[in-house]
DNA sequence: GACTCGGTTGGATAG
DNA sequence: TCTATCCAACCGAGT
């Protein structure tokens, strides 16, 4: 039965519960945003649509709200686009945690006396369908600044624009708006964390939350039926390759964990990130990072809590600190949503033009968990089967595939890093790679973590290596971490010859980490030579090679620069 | 343009 | 166990 259209009648206006969410609209620095131009004051519409992409809650959700202040009636749809289904890198955790999420907003909106609508097919073809089923006067989402996403909603505000329906957005996913920043800051953008910082602090503090929703949504006629949460099998993913369910999605949950987190002001104000385990059996930081990609926590929600615990007592700084981590997602979405070709070699304006090797092979031990280093095979492994590992841990496995011992593409890594994560997000996927294969943001490629002695420093029995490759379970201490130096009577008594059992090193990290910081070297010799030729040819009047950066023409200007002449104690250490 | 400063989060070693 | 120092020497951004 198709859904019937959502005619209101005189008695049911009068029977309605309280009338809609009428919250104050916290004052907002950012301006606000819309798709059509026409921003006057206007009279309710009678009926809008409200797509939920990101962004799957109700509090501080200042789109959602927009709709509700704008329309009578909301029908609260999510997309489930079968070529998304098909195409997109998402794993079986990553699938299972958006349909969690999904059910749990489903859940929250029958508290409001609506539901979720979800609607399976290509956005414009749904939107065309919807738009005149519904008899549709406005559609209400929250804006993106990612590639392919700005490219749909372009297409889907021109289709609402032919077809007469007026298109509202507002930003809501970091704590400011890009474009906000952009504009604040003439549209420069710094490839340093301490020059954002220091943007941010001329701006000032980013928008508070709004306040909770109350009231109820007006009734509509729909058969919801038609409209279910599907589960994992009906959109063809083999529900038996999840891992364990250590981190349910939806806003339930991401609200619960944060006020657990929050209950430990101690805790909350003496977070060092450096100083947390990345090998420790149970997750040392806040786990929080899926729920704010997919919008469950709001990122402002977040802030403006450490802001008023940090109020009462002495507490730690970015870059270390909670702020810190938060701020951080600001500044590389910032970059993200300003460099072309972000997630990519070519053609990305900031990135170091690094030739890698073309070793698929070696691409695959890494993924697989194969490379014969118990720190990195652990790693690996609670990446694919629980879709979360610490942030240190991501360093150490990226600096791995990279620069300090498989010299592959990080976006080799990326690609991996996609499937697998349930906190990926495209803007800080694609940052933490260039950052940790030293092609932006970070220059230091001699520092290389180990994939022996880092892990040592934080789990020097190797437990998280014993949790998560069995095979090693009860190897001793000692070969722990190196176990292909255990002797064969050893690893015989153990029941894990190296080689058979468990794989030999893929390379020897002590020989080839020299070999690749002597490789970076030349490659950073090499972009430089490339921009100064670029400079030249730009001097005389010629067209920049397109994937000539700004930065790395900075440093063919630069190339005379000295020697660090510091003294010992003055030179780069903590 | 020359120069200085500091950079989320490296490892090994000596004291 | 903690801290300072050396290793080799990078870059962006500010003055």
């Amino acid at each position: 039965m198709p859904p019937k259209k959502s005619i209101k009648t005189e008695k049911e206006s009068v029977n309605d519960t309280k009338p809609l969410i009428k919250t104050e609209i916290k004052k907002e620095p950012e301006p606000t945003q819309s798709l059509n131009s026409d921003n006057l004051k206007m009279e309710k519409v009678t009926n809008c649509i409200y797509w939920f992409r990101k962004a799957l809650r109700l509090h501080d959700n200042p789109s959602l709200l927009n709709a509700i202040e704008k329309s009578q009636y909301i029908y609260p749809i999510f997309i489930l686009d079968p070529w998304f289904v098909q195409h997109s890198k998402v794993g079986p955790n990553r699938w299972r945690f958006l349909l969690e999420s999904l059910n749990d907003l489903d859940e929250q909106l029958k508290r409001k006396n609506s539901r979720l609508i979800l609607i399976r097919g290509q956005p414009k073809k749904v939107f065309t369908e919807k738009i005149k089923e519904w008899n549709i006067n406005l559609i209400c989402f929250e804006s993106d600044t990612e590639p392919y996403a700005k490219k749909r909603d372009e297409e889907i505000t021109s289709l609402a624009n032919e077809l007469g329906v007026r298109v509202e957005t507002k930003y809501g996913h970091t704590l400011y708006n890009p474009e906000y920043v952009y504009k604040k800051n003439n549209g420069k953008v710094p490839l340093q964390y301490q020059s954002f910082l220091g943007i941010l602090a001329k701006i000032g503090d980013p928008p508070k939350p709004l306040d909770e929703l109350s009231g109820m949504f007006n009734k509509i006629e729909i058969d919801y039926d038609l409209y279910k949460v599907p589960d994992l099998e009906s959109i063809g993913v083999d529900s038996s390759k999840c891992g364990p369910r250590l981190y349910p999605g939806g806003e339930t949950e991401a609200l619960r964990r944060f006020e657990e987190k929050f209950k430990n002001d101690s805790w909350v104000c003496a977070f060092e990130k450096p100083n947390t385990s990345p090998n420790s059996l149970q997750p040392s930081t806040t786990v929080l990072s899926p729920y704010l990609k997919f919008g469950c926590l709001s990122s402002k929600k977040f802030y403006w809590r450490l802001k008023q615990v940090y109020a009462k007592k002495k507490h730690s700084l970015p870059p270390v600190s909670l702020e810190g981590q938060l701020l951080f997602r600001e500044f590389f979405y910032y970059v993200g949503s300003y460099t072309p070709n972000f997630d990519k070699i070519e053609g990305n304006t900031v990135c170091r033009q690094i030739k890698w090797d073309d070793k698929p092979e070696y691409v695959q031990a890494w993924k697989e968990a194969r490379t014969g280093y118990p720190f990195i095979d652990a790693i690996m492994t609670q990446l694919r089967t629980e879709g979360w590992i610490h942030h240190l841990a991501r360093h150490a496995v990226a600096c791995f595939l990279t620069r300090g011992d498989l010299y592959c593409s990080w976006e080799k890594g990326q690609e991996v890093f996609e499937e697998y994560l349930l906190d990926q997000d495209w803007s800080l996927n694609a940052a933490n790679w260039q950052w940790l294969s030293a092609s932006t943001f970070f220059h230091q490629y001699f520092r290389v973590y180990s994939p022996i002695a880092f892990g040592k420093k934080t789990d020097d029995n190797g437990d998280y290596i014993r949790k998560y490759l069995p095979i090693l379970k009860s190897f001793p201490t000692k070969y722990i971490y190196e176990p292909w130096t255990a002797p064969l009577e050893i690893q015989k008594r153990h029941n894990c010859i190296i080689g058979k059992d468990y794989p030999r090193p893929i390379v020897d990290h002590n020989i080839i980490s020299k070999i690749n910081i002597s490789r970076m070297k030349k490659a950073y010799e090499e972009t430089k030579a490339t921009a100064a030729a670029d400079d030249g040819e730009e001097e005389d009047g010629k067209k920049t090679k397109p994937t000539t950066s700004k930065s790395v023409k900075t440093v063919a200007k630069s190339e005379k620069t000295s020697p660090d002449s510091r003294p010992p104690s003055k030179r780069a250490k903590k």
